[in-house]
RNA sequence: GGGGCCUUAGCUCAAUUGGCAGAGCACCGCCUUUGCAAGGCGGGGGUUAGGAGUUCGAUUCUCCUAGGCUCCA
């Protein structure tokens, strides 16, 4: 549809043109879209970036356009039933832009909006960085929770944003039907304090009933439902107002109608809307009948009450009236799209159907052969079709947003969904890496509206291919041994393979159980898959019970919750000061908020000022003293639960200190200035080895401890011994230029005009603070830093090496601890010198000498003792008892000979015999004061029934063993030599 | 955070109930030779991740530490 719609809107002239396009022309390929937070921006970030699509290469596109042709002849009934649909949702006016992309939609979505008089805010990174509770945004309202629970003043009356979200508990749920998708996008507008139900209706309505060419999305009014909460008969009025029949206003309970953040806080009734997409889609009577016809388009939140505590979704007190009426309102982006374009499902919209058409092209299937009504009836393949489309843009908008594949946390849900994505091309037959040809094709889809997918494809990729390598290498060692059990299962006779060789793939090996199913089917076996969930179950629950049991030990988030709304934000000082007056504000016991905590106990103390650092960033926390009343505490580690909320976590060491009191906090000075000399390091490091291997170069991570700091950075490979000397090289010209250090809060765009280095996966706020090395550095950082770079004194690097793939750590030394460790190798050096006698310049090559001397000298040694040992064979072999017609030859090794020898020893006089004659050989050695013990027999002597390990056995009494042929043992104290032998001889004898 | 598995030569991997640590590739030398991963002979290269224990004896069994893979939270 996407194309078709283009075509169309280009024929329809200025139809589907922004008018941006004409007011702002200079500003389009200025400002970079993407990251606007003011109005002003909103121009270019939508209007900039039309033309690009007439630049690109023809290949790509034809092929795109050939595979569309052949789709739509193929089916031709859908395409007809999808345009009729269309046009029997929208009113008429709007037909000569049937097709509305995606990014349009979003562009519409925010400029009525900020025509009434709302702030555009950019959307939010896909992590969630503030709480810690939450992996990912999920929703459109997540950044703005601290001014919906008043912990933070809006700068804003009024916003709008389409914010990106992922939501992964349902994720078996996708594309099985026509809502589940990981990653969506959320428009959404909000009022805080300011408009409520009247004008929230009105915004919407005007919206999506207002003609195409109006800006609208024309949809018409006879098609449009909605619901109210039971009582809510104010908004039953509002809807009245704007001209909605009361046949068309639904009634609904507390389950579908009443939201609440399931804690104490803000709660209130909803109002949706919902479209009717006609007949095809199921049966007359609304939302209540079938919510399949009747698609909720936009929840309408109105923040209207408080509600106490309470476990049950639907089971609280409601408390009063808040003092602050809100609004949050969410339409799904794609949702919107899909009806906009007349298509069945999210999956299919033009920002999702060019990586079903891709996947298809690859495999060779054919998307929606058995043209099916909704979803949820579809063929396994089209599924699997839509798996692959909505996880492989998940992955990319993921990668985008800085999440890297890992084993743990986001890290892990990313590495999933990329999985299960890669898995799905294989279920489908396409066996060679998948994401090299899917994800460009999700990056061409998703620039548009997020052009830094596309500045920043190289690096995404990077990640994305490598994880795709790492995944195929447990597949294929998953196969070998997924193949081995299944030749066991044969052999044995057996049909079923167990669920527990499924689990120990699945759980060890991670060989996903769909392909364990589907090879074990090709080999004629089942699986045992109720074993299987068993084992998966019980997996679970360990973890469940697990993370219960430590839950219990920690103070959960509602005393720090309690302790932040006491009081706001806790102001931190330490930049400029390093002790100061403060108040306590609350104390933390191991149970949650107490009034007084004594002597030896341990307390989470917070302050209403604090010069504390709290860990973050890389750098370790401040250490040191606070001193209450009559108590003193000892502060031991430094965190910020939630936002703006600093604990010190402490132990009393002297009287008592109680919640309110006032007293004076010191921080641990030296501590604090090695920890800031690390910092500044660190920074230097970051920026020298951009220098010298590339703008690529960036910080995954750093530690910045007293004295010491290692810095972790993406590079392809190894970083070459040579650029490390010229990095720490560089680093060390700049201390000595005792460049000035400079920190300075000012706007992100300003920050980003001065090119200051911001890391992924941080969330900003509208202004941030800078830190900058003379010229040299500059970066976004809350840290402490030295005032001049001459402080730091002397930089070492001390090592360089992978931690994962693509990724390298530096760990280096600075200030005295750097020239300490200088100093100690310097005393090394010396030491080898004198020991070697030689210059300095030639310890190198003296020990090189010296290893390879002792090395000649050891084998001739070796080679010696092994003469001396097998020298006497032949005469050994000569001297040969007959005992009952076995030859028996009883010997004592010289004094000291090692292992090795002996066995040599008695397996070169067992030789000299010939293979006819049976032979035994013992051979004994002492060793340590003990007394070892080893017997050789040929083949000949096997078969008269001899075994040395019986032989041997019998002489140490148990104390050793072998095989047949050789056994040795020993432990026995060194004189008990000749008995060893005696024993031998005597078992040989009397055998 | 909890569970399973892995770590052996520069690389990829072998090594039977615990009993002489090997192969292929790579490297070095010599020879042969000029055709797509050339061949032949010879050689160097190992604290079997580190530590402790059990044992006559540990790459192998047990425990601890470090790193990696993987599943579940």
């Amino acid at each position: 549809m996407a194309r078709g719609g283009h075509r169309r809107r280009r024929r329809g002239g200025a139809v589907g043109d922004p008018p941006g396009a004409q007011v702002h022309p200079g500003r389009a390929g200025r400002d970079r879209p993407g990251i606007h937070w003011s109005r002003r921006g909103l121009g270019a970030k939508l209007y900039g970036r039309r033309p690009r699509r007439h630049g690109r290469p023809r290949g790509p596109a034809l092929r795109r356009l050939r595979g569309r042709r052949v789709d739509r002849a193929r089916r031709p009934a859908l395409g007809a039933r999808g345009r009729q649909q269309v046009l029997s949702v929208q009113a008429a006016a709007g037909r000569r832009a049937a097709a509305m992309r995606t990014a349009e939609v979003k562009r519409r979505f925010l400029a009525h909006f900020e025509a009434n008089g709302h702030t555009v805010v950019p959307s939010a990174p896909l992590p969630a960085i503030d709480d810690p509770n939450l992996l990912f945004v999920n929703a459109g309202m997540v950044q703005f929770v601290p001014y919906f629970l008043g912990q933070q003043t809006p700068p804003f009356r009024r916003a709008v944003s389409v914010q990106k979200c992922i939501r992964t508990p349902d994720i078996d749920e996708v594309g099985k039907t026509s809502r589940h998708g990981t990653f969506f996008q959320m428009n959404g507008n909000f009022s805080f304090g300011d408009y409520f139900k009247e004008e929230a209706i009105r915004l919407s309505w005007d919206l999506i009933t207002k003609p195409i060419e109006a800006g609208g999305f024309g949809i018409d009014q006879e098609k449009i439902w909605a619901t109210v909460y039971l009582d809510d008969d104010e908004s039953i009025g509002f809807w009245r107002a704007v001209g909605l029949p009361a046949e068309r206003i639904v009634r609904r309970g507390k389950a579908d109608n009443f939201w609440s953040m399931g804690i104490p806080g803000p709660c209130g009734p909803c109002s949706e809307i919902y479209v009717d997409r006609g007949p095809a889609y199921g049966r007359e009577g609304g939302p209540e009948v079938d919510e399949d016809r009747y698609m909720e388009i936009w929840n309408n939140v109105f923040m209207q009450y408080e509600r106490g505590p309470g476990t049950d979704k639907e089971n609280y007190p409601i408390l009063g009236e808040l003092p602050a009426q809100n609004i949050d309102t969410g339409m799904g982006l794609e949702r919107m799209a899909s009806i906009m374009q007349g298509v069945d499902n999210l999956y299919e919209i033009d920002e999702v159907r060019p990586l079903i058409d891709k996947a298809c092209e690859l495999t060779g299937k054919r998307y929606n052969v058995s043209h099916t009504t909704t979803a949820a009836e579809s063929h396994p393949d089209d599924v699997r079709l839509r798996v692959i489309a909505d996880h492989v843009r998940t992955s990319l908008m993921l990668i985008g947003d800085g999440v890297t594949p890992s084993n743990e946390g986001r890290g892990y849900v990313l590495r999933r969904i990329m999985r299960r994505a890669i898995r799905a091309m294989r279920l489908l037959g396409y066996e060679d890496p998948a994401l090299p040809e899917l994800l460009p094709v999700a990056r061409d889809s998703m620039s548009p509206s997020y052009p830094e997918i596309a500045t920043d494809f190289g690096r995404i990729s990077q990640y994305a291919y490598a994880e795709e390598e790492a995944f195929r290498s447990t597949l294929r060692a998953g196969t070998t041994i997924l193949d081995v059990a299944v030749a066991d299962t044969k052999k044995s006779g057996g049909k079923t393979l167990t669920g527990d060789k499924a689990f120990q793939l699945h759980d060890t090996y991670g060989f996903p159980i769909d392909l364990t199913l589907e090879i074990a089917a090709e080999q004629g076996l089942s699986v045992d898959t109720d074993g299987f969930k068993r084992l998966m179950a019980e997996q679970r629950k360990r973890a469940k019970a697990d993370a219960q049991a430590r839950k219990t030990g920690h103070a959960d988030l509602s005393a720090y919750r309690g302790a932040l709304d006491a009081g706001g934000a806790v102001e931190f000082t330490g930049y400029a000061e390093v002790s100061r007056e403060s108040k306590v504000r609350a104390l933390i016991g191991s149970g949650g908020l107490i009034t007084s905590a004594g002597e030896g106990e341990l307390v989470e103390v917070v302050l209403d000022v604090t010069p504390f650092y709290a860990e973050g960033g890389g750098q370790l926390p401040d250490l040191g003293l606070i001193t209450v009343g009559g108590g003193k505490v000892e502060v031991l580690d430094v965190q910020q639960p939630l936002p703006g909320l600093i604990v010190h976590k402490a132990r009393v060491v002297e009287g008592e200190v109680r919640s309110g009191e006032a007293g004076y906090a010191q921080i641990d000075v030296e501590r604090r200035r090695a920890i800031s000399r690390a910092h500044t390091a660190t920074h230097l490091v970051h920026q020298t080895m951009r220098n010298f291997l590339g703008g690529s170069a960036t910080q995954a991570g750093s530690l910045n401890a007293p004295g010491r700091l290692r810095f972790d950075f993406n590079t392809p490979g190894a970083v070459p011994a040579s650029v490390l000397t010229d990095v720490e090289q560089q680093v060390n010209e700049v201390l000595m230029s005792d460049l000035e250090v400079r920190a300075f809060v000012t706007s992100q765009a300003e920050a980003k005009r001065l090119g200051a280095m911001a890391l992924f996966g941080e969330k900003y706020g509208e202004y941030v603070r800078v830190v900058e090395v003379g010229e040299y550095a500059r970066e976004l950082c809350g840290g402490t830093h030295a005032a001049r770079s001459g402080q730091l004194g002397l930089v070492k690097i001390l090592s360089e090496a992978s931690i994962g793939s693509g990724v390298r750590r530096v760990d280096a030394l600075v200030g005295m601890d750097a020239f300490r460790h200088l100093a100690k190798e310097h005393l090394l050096v010396s030491r080898l010198a004198e020991l070697y006698r030689v210059p300095r310049e030639e310890v190198g090559d003296r020990v090189e000498q010296t290893v390879s001397q002792l090395r000649d000298a050891e084998r001739e040694l070796e080679k010696m003792r092994a003469q001396l040992v097998l020298g006497g064979a032949a005469a050994l072999a000569e001297g040969a008892l007959d005992l009952g017609g076995v030859a028996y030859v009883g010997t004592e090794a010289p004094e000291g000979a090692a292992v090795n020898d002996v066995r040599t020893l008695a397996q070169e006089v067992r030789g000299r015999f010939p293979a006819d004659r049976p032979a035994v050989v013992a051979v004994a050695a002492r060793a340590n004061g003990k007394a070892s013990l080893i017997v050789a027999i040929n083949d000949a002597a096997k078969s008269r029934g001899l075994s040395a390990q019986d032989l041997v056995k019998g002489a140490l009494s148990g104390r050793g063993g072998g095989n047949a042929d050789l056994a040795q043992g020993g432990g026995v104290p060194a004189d008990q030599a000749p008995h060893l032998l005696g024993a031998v001889q005597a078992a040989v004898q009397t055998r």
